[in-house]
DNA sequence: ATGGGGGCCTGCCGGC
DNA sequence: TGCCGGCAGGCCCCCA
Protein backbone atom coordinates (compact mmCIF):
# COMPACT_ATOMS: atom_id res chain seq x y z
CA UNK A 1 0.00 0.00 0.00
CA UNK A 2 2.49 2.75 -1.35
CA UNK A 3 2.19 6.26 -1.92
CA UNK A 4 4.49 8.94 0.53
CA UNK A 5 1.14 9.23 3.07
CA UNK A 6 0.61 5.53 3.69
CA UNK A 7 4.30 5.07 4.42
CA UNK A 8 4.75 8.14 6.14
CA UNK A 9 1.31 6.39 8.47
CA UNK A 10 3.08 2.87 8.57
CA UNK A 11 6.58 4.89 9.88
CA UNK A 12 4.49 6.94 12.35
CA UNK A 13 2.50 3.07 13.56
CA UNK A 14 6.61 1.49 14.19
CA UNK A 15 8.14 4.71 16.45
CA UNK A 16 6.74 3.09 19.25
CA UNK A 17 7.64 -0.43 19.07
CA UNK A 18 11.35 0.07 16.87
CA UNK A 19 12.52 3.31 18.00
CA UNK A 20 15.18 3.45 20.14
CA UNK A 21 14.64 -0.32 20.78
CA UNK A 22 17.01 -3.18 20.38
CA UNK A 23 16.11 -5.85 17.71
CA UNK A 24 16.39 -8.53 19.76
CA UNK A 25 15.11 -11.52 17.07
CA UNK A 26 14.77 -11.45 13.36
CA UNK A 27 13.51 -14.95 11.75
CA UNK A 28 13.77 -13.95 8.17
CA UNK A 29 11.36 -16.73 6.55
CA UNK A 30 12.95 -16.70 2.35
CA UNK A 31 15.80 -15.71 0.81
CA UNK A 32 14.10 -12.61 -1.07
CA UNK A 33 11.50 -10.21 -1.65
CA UNK A 34 11.87 -8.59 -5.27
CA UNK A 35 15.59 -9.02 -4.99
CA UNK A 36 17.50 -11.08 -2.74
CA UNK A 37 18.42 -9.78 0.93
CA UNK A 38 21.86 -9.09 1.41
CA UNK A 39 24.16 -11.31 2.90
CA UNK A 40 23.78 -12.10 6.43
CA UNK A 41 21.28 -9.82 6.83
CA UNK A 42 19.70 -11.65 9.47
CA UNK A 43 23.64 -11.59 11.62
CA UNK A 44 23.40 -7.71 10.79
CA UNK A 45 20.30 -7.31 12.30
CA UNK A 46 19.81 -9.08 15.44
CA UNK A 47 21.28 -7.02 18.79
CA UNK A 48 21.86 -4.08 16.91
CA UNK A 49 19.59 -1.04 18.45
CA UNK A 50 17.25 1.04 15.88
CA UNK A 51 18.49 4.97 16.66
CA UNK A 52 15.96 6.59 14.07
CA UNK A 53 12.92 5.63 12.04
CA UNK A 54 12.90 7.79 9.24
CA UNK A 55 11.35 8.04 5.75
CA UNK A 56 12.64 8.81 1.95
CA UNK A 57 10.41 9.14 -0.48
CA UNK A 58 7.90 5.45 -0.58
CA UNK A 59 11.18 4.25 1.72
CA UNK A 60 11.67 3.32 5.43
CA UNK A 61 15.22 3.69 6.55
CA UNK A 62 15.89 2.42 10.40
CA UNK A 63 19.16 3.35 11.36
CA UNK A 64 21.21 1.07 13.54
CA UNK A 65 23.92 1.55 16.36
CA UNK A 66 26.56 -0.34 13.63
CA UNK A 67 26.33 2.02 11.43
CA UNK A 68 23.90 0.89 9.09
CA UNK A 69 20.49 1.32 8.09
CA UNK A 70 17.81 -1.49 7.13
CA UNK A 71 15.98 0.13 3.93
CA UNK A 72 12.05 -1.23 3.73
CA UNK A 73 9.75 -0.80 0.91
CA UNK A 74 6.76 -1.95 0.67
CA UNK A 75 6.61 -2.76 -3.05
CA UNK A 76 2.11 -2.82 -3.76
CA UNK A 77 0.92 -5.15 -0.98
CA UNK A 78 3.94 -4.87 2.13
CA UNK A 79 2.05 -4.56 4.75
CA UNK A 80 3.71 -4.07 8.77
CA UNK A 81 1.72 -4.91 11.76
CA UNK A 82 2.82 -4.62 15.19
CA UNK A 83 1.24 -6.89 18.00
CA UNK A 84 2.17 -7.87 21.59
CA UNK A 85 3.38 -3.98 22.51
CA UNK A 86 1.12 -1.54 24.51
CA UNK A 87 -1.47 -0.12 21.63
CA UNK A 88 -3.24 2.58 23.17
CA UNK A 89 -4.82 1.22 26.87
CA UNK A 90 -4.47 -2.47 26.09
CA UNK A 91 -1.96 -5.01 25.30
CA UNK A 92 -2.09 -6.88 21.86
CA UNK A 93 -1.46 -10.74 22.00
CA UNK A 94 0.85 -12.09 19.41
CA UNK A 95 -1.61 -13.86 16.75
CA UNK A 96 -0.86 -16.30 14.40
CA UNK A 97 1.29 -15.75 11.63
CA UNK A 98 -0.27 -15.00 8.50
CA UNK A 99 0.72 -16.47 4.92
CA UNK A 100 3.20 -14.64 3.44
CA UNK A 101 5.23 -13.53 6.56
CA UNK A 102 8.28 -12.70 5.49
CA UNK A 103 10.58 -10.73 8.16
CA UNK A 104 9.84 -11.14 11.60
CA UNK A 105 11.62 -8.82 14.08
CA UNK A 106 11.26 -9.02 17.78
CA UNK A 107 11.61 -6.35 19.82
CA UNK A 108 12.85 -5.18 23.26
CA UNK A 109 9.99 -4.25 25.12
CA UNK A 110 7.89 -7.05 23.56
CA UNK A 111 6.57 -5.53 20.13
CA UNK A 112 7.00 -8.05 17.18
CA UNK A 113 6.89 -6.25 14.06
CA UNK A 114 5.63 -8.19 10.88
CA UNK A 115 6.79 -7.82 7.57
CA UNK A 116 3.69 -9.28 5.42
CA UNK A 117 3.52 -8.78 1.08
CA UNK A 118 1.64 -11.11 -1.15
CA UNK A 119 3.35 -9.93 -4.08
CA UNK A 120 7.03 -9.56 -3.40
CA UNK A 121 7.31 -6.68 -5.15
CA UNK A 122 8.77 -5.18 -1.63
CA UNK A 123 12.46 -4.90 -0.88
CA UNK A 124 14.56 -4.78 2.18
CA UNK A 125 18.31 -3.98 1.75
CA UNK A 126 21.23 -3.12 4.44
CA UNK A 127 23.33 0.25 3.81
CA UNK A 128 25.78 2.53 5.03
CA UNK A 129 23.78 5.37 6.58
CA UNK A 130 26.14 7.81 6.01
CA UNK A 131 25.46 7.40 2.01
CA UNK A 132 22.23 6.60 2.15
CA UNK A 133 22.20 8.93 -1.12
CA UNK A 134 24.21 6.93 -2.85
CA UNK A 135 22.54 3.65 -2.13
CA UNK A 136 20.80 2.27 -5.98
CA UNK A 137 17.22 2.82 -5.06
CA UNK A 138 17.50 6.15 -3.79
CA UNK A 139 20.84 8.00 -5.57
CA UNK A 140 18.34 8.97 -8.26
CA UNK A 141 15.27 10.09 -6.21
CA UNK A 142 14.11 13.75 -6.38
CA UNK A 143 13.02 16.32 -3.51
CA UNK A 144 10.62 15.38 -0.76
CA UNK A 145 7.20 17.07 -1.76
CA UNK A 146 7.17 18.21 1.88
CA UNK A 147 10.46 19.48 2.40
CA UNK A 148 12.16 23.08 1.46
CA UNK A 149 13.62 22.35 -1.59
CA UNK A 150 10.52 21.55 -3.46
CA UNK A 151 9.16 24.80 -4.77
CA UNK A 152 7.49 26.34 -7.92
CA UNK A 153 11.07 27.51 -9.13
CA UNK A 154 12.28 23.89 -9.44
CA UNK A 155 9.55 22.09 -10.45
CA UNK A 156 8.93 24.86 -13.40
CA UNK A 157 12.43 24.30 -14.27
CA UNK A 158 12.57 20.70 -14.21
CA UNK A 159 9.24 20.39 -16.20
CA UNK A 160 10.41 22.82 -19.06
CA UNK A 161 11.86 20.39 -21.40
CA UNK A 162 9.69 17.35 -20.45
CA UNK A 163 7.98 15.75 -23.81
CA UNK A 164 5.62 13.39 -20.66
CA UNK A 165 2.17 14.04 -20.06
CA UNK A 166 2.12 16.08 -16.60
CA UNK A 167 0.41 12.77 -15.23
CA UNK A 168 3.84 10.41 -16.10
CA UNK A 169 6.31 13.47 -15.11
CA UNK A 170 4.25 13.56 -11.40
CA UNK A 171 4.66 10.24 -11.27
CA UNK A 172 8.29 10.40 -12.19
CA UNK A 173 10.66 9.94 -8.55
CA UNK A 174 13.37 11.50 -9.75
CA UNK A 175 11.09 14.65 -10.29
CA UNK A 176 9.73 14.33 -7.28
CA UNK A 177 9.91 12.12 -4.64
CA UNK A 178 6.88 9.83 -3.07
CA UNK A 179 4.04 10.52 -5.76
CA UNK A 180 1.98 7.20 -6.59
CA UNK A 181 -0.74 6.82 -9.10
CA UNK A 182 -3.59 7.91 -6.56
CA UNK A 183 -2.28 11.16 -5.62
CA UNK A 184 -0.95 11.93 -8.72
CA UNK A 185 -4.96 11.43 -10.25
CA UNK A 186 -6.26 13.49 -7.02
CA UNK A 187 -3.19 16.70 -7.66
CA UNK A 188 -4.37 17.32 -11.23
CA UNK A 189 -7.82 16.79 -10.36
CA UNK A 190 -7.67 19.87 -7.98
CA UNK A 191 -5.18 22.07 -9.91
CA UNK A 192 -7.71 21.42 -12.65
CA UNK A 193 -5.49 20.42 -15.36
CA UNK A 194 -5.57 17.44 -18.16
CA UNK A 195 -3.00 14.41 -17.14
CA UNK A 196 -2.80 14.19 -20.94
CA UNK A 197 -1.30 17.77 -20.86
CA UNK A 198 2.36 17.92 -21.97
CA UNK A 199 3.99 18.97 -19.12
CA UNK A 200 6.15 21.55 -21.32
CA UNK A 201 3.06 23.10 -22.54
CA UNK A 202 1.86 24.25 -18.97
CA UNK A 203 2.66 27.62 -18.02
CA UNK A 204 5.19 28.67 -15.34
CA UNK A 205 2.34 29.79 -12.85
CA UNK A 206 0.55 26.51 -13.39
CA UNK A 207 3.35 24.50 -12.66
CA UNK A 208 3.90 26.00 -9.49
CA UNK A 209 0.13 25.66 -8.19
CA UNK A 210 0.72 22.43 -8.39
CA UNK A 211 3.51 22.76 -5.41
CA UNK A 212 1.00 23.97 -2.64
CA UNK A 213 -1.68 21.40 -3.86
CA UNK A 214 0.66 18.60 -4.05
CA UNK A 215 1.72 19.15 -0.30
CA UNK A 216 -2.11 20.11 0.89
CA UNK A 217 -2.84 16.53 -0.64
CA UNK A 218 0.15 14.80 0.72
CA UNK A 219 -0.68 16.72 3.90
CA UNK A 220 -4.28 15.77 4.09
CA UNK A 221 -3.98 11.84 3.14
CA UNK A 222 -1.51 11.87 6.08
CA UNK A 223 -3.56 13.20 8.56
CA UNK A 224 -6.47 10.84 8.12
CA UNK A 225 -4.06 8.03 8.00
CA UNK A 226 -3.16 7.03 4.72
CA UNK A 227 -5.41 5.29 2.53
CA UNK A 228 -7.13 2.14 3.18
CA UNK A 229 -7.62 0.73 -0.63
CA UNK A 230 -7.43 -3.47 -0.82
CA UNK A 231 -8.18 -3.86 2.75
CA UNK A 232 -4.55 -2.04 3.69
CA UNK A 233 -4.68 -1.40 6.80
CA UNK A 234 -2.25 0.72 9.35
CA UNK A 235 0.04 -0.83 11.64
CA UNK A 236 -2.01 -1.45 14.34
CA UNK A 237 -4.98 -3.10 12.25
CA UNK A 238 -7.21 0.32 12.09
CA UNK A 239 -7.88 1.72 8.29
CA UNK A 240 -6.87 5.12 6.90
CA UNK A 241 -9.40 7.04 6.04
CA UNK A 242 -8.40 9.07 3.13
CA UNK A 243 -10.15 7.13 0.18
CA UNK A 244 -13.57 8.85 1.29
CA UNK A 245 -11.89 11.92 0.11
CA UNK A 246 -10.70 10.76 -3.32
CA UNK A 247 -13.03 12.82 -5.89
CA UNK A 248 -11.14 10.88 -8.82
CA UNK A 249 -9.40 8.33 -8.58
CA UNK A 250 -11.96 4.84 -8.26
CA UNK A 251 -14.60 6.75 -9.07
CA UNK A 252 -14.92 5.97 -12.97
CA UNK A 253 -18.75 7.19 -14.16
CA UNK A 254 -19.52 8.99 -11.84
CA UNK A 255 -20.44 13.33 -12.25
CA UNK A 256 -17.67 15.33 -11.04
CA UNK A 257 -16.97 16.51 -7.77
CA UNK A 258 -16.33 20.17 -8.70
CA UNK A 259 -19.41 22.84 -8.32
CA UNK A 260 -21.35 23.33 -11.32
CA UNK A 261 -19.31 21.19 -13.64
CA UNK A 262 -21.70 18.86 -15.49
CA UNK A 263 -18.73 16.44 -16.35
CA UNK A 264 -18.13 12.52 -15.23
CA UNK A 265 -15.21 11.16 -14.14
CA UNK A 266 -13.51 9.35 -16.78
CA UNK A 267 -10.43 6.33 -16.92
CA UNK A 268 -8.41 5.88 -19.58
CA UNK A 269 -4.44 3.95 -19.51
CA UNK A 270 -1.99 5.88 -19.81
CA UNK A 271 1.98 4.59 -19.74
CA UNK A 272 0.07 1.55 -18.80
CA UNK A 273 -2.03 2.97 -15.79
CA UNK A 274 -5.12 3.54 -14.79
CA UNK A 275 -5.94 7.69 -15.11
CA UNK A 276 -9.22 9.17 -13.62
CA UNK A 277 -10.07 12.78 -14.35
CA UNK A 278 -13.19 15.36 -15.69
CA UNK A 279 -12.51 15.91 -19.59
CA UNK A 280 -15.02 19.10 -18.46
CA UNK A 281 -13.31 20.66 -15.95
CA UNK A 282 -9.19 19.55 -16.11
CA UNK A 283 -8.11 22.01 -18.95
C1' DA B 1 17.47 10.00 -25.17
C1' DT B 2 13.26 9.22 -23.22
C1' DG B 3 8.68 7.45 -23.39
C1' DG B 4 6.12 3.34 -23.37
C1' DG B 5 5.44 -1.34 -22.55
C1' DG B 6 6.79 -5.79 -20.29
C1' DG B 7 7.74 -8.08 -16.34
C1' DC B 8 7.87 -9.24 -11.57
C1' DC B 9 3.99 -11.81 -8.10
C1' DT B 10 -0.46 -12.98 -5.77
C1' DG B 11 -5.24 -12.03 -4.82
C1' DC B 12 -9.68 -10.60 -5.86
C1' DC B 13 -13.67 -9.54 -8.50
C1' DG B 14 -16.91 -9.83 -12.24
C1' DG B 15 -18.65 -12.32 -16.12
C1' DC B 16 -19.78 -16.47 -18.45
C1' DT C 1 -19.37 -23.64 -8.44
C1' DG C 2 -15.37 -22.97 -11.49
C1' DC C 3 -12.46 -21.00 -14.71
C1' DC C 4 -10.54 -16.90 -17.06
C1' DG C 5 -9.46 -12.34 -17.94
C1' DG C 6 -8.58 -8.08 -16.08
C1' DC C 7 -7.06 -5.29 -12.63
C1' DA C 8 -4.23 -3.58 -8.52
C1' DG C 9 -1.21 1.93 -4.66
C1' DG C 10 5.71 0.33 -7.56
C1' DC C 11 9.57 0.34 -10.11
C1' DC C 12 13.50 -1.71 -12.93
C1' DC C 13 14.77 -2.80 -17.54
C1' DC C 14 14.61 -3.11 -22.35
C1' DC C 15 13.19 -1.58 -26.70
C1' DA C 16 11.98 1.66 -30.36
Amino acid sequence: MPELPEVETVRRGLLTAMEGKTIEKVAVNRPDLRWPFPPDMQARLQGRRILALRRRSKYILADLDSGESLLIHLGMSGRMRVSGAMLGDFVHAHPAPEKHDHVVFDMEGGARVTFNDARRFGAMDLLQTDAQESHWLLQSIGPEPLGNQFDGTYLADRLNNGASPIKTALLDQGIVAGLGNIYVCEVLFRAGINPKRKASNLSRSRISSLVPIIRDVLSEAIEAGGSSLRDHRQTDGKLGYFQHDFKVYGREGQPCATPDCAGTVTRFAQSGRSTFYCPQCQR
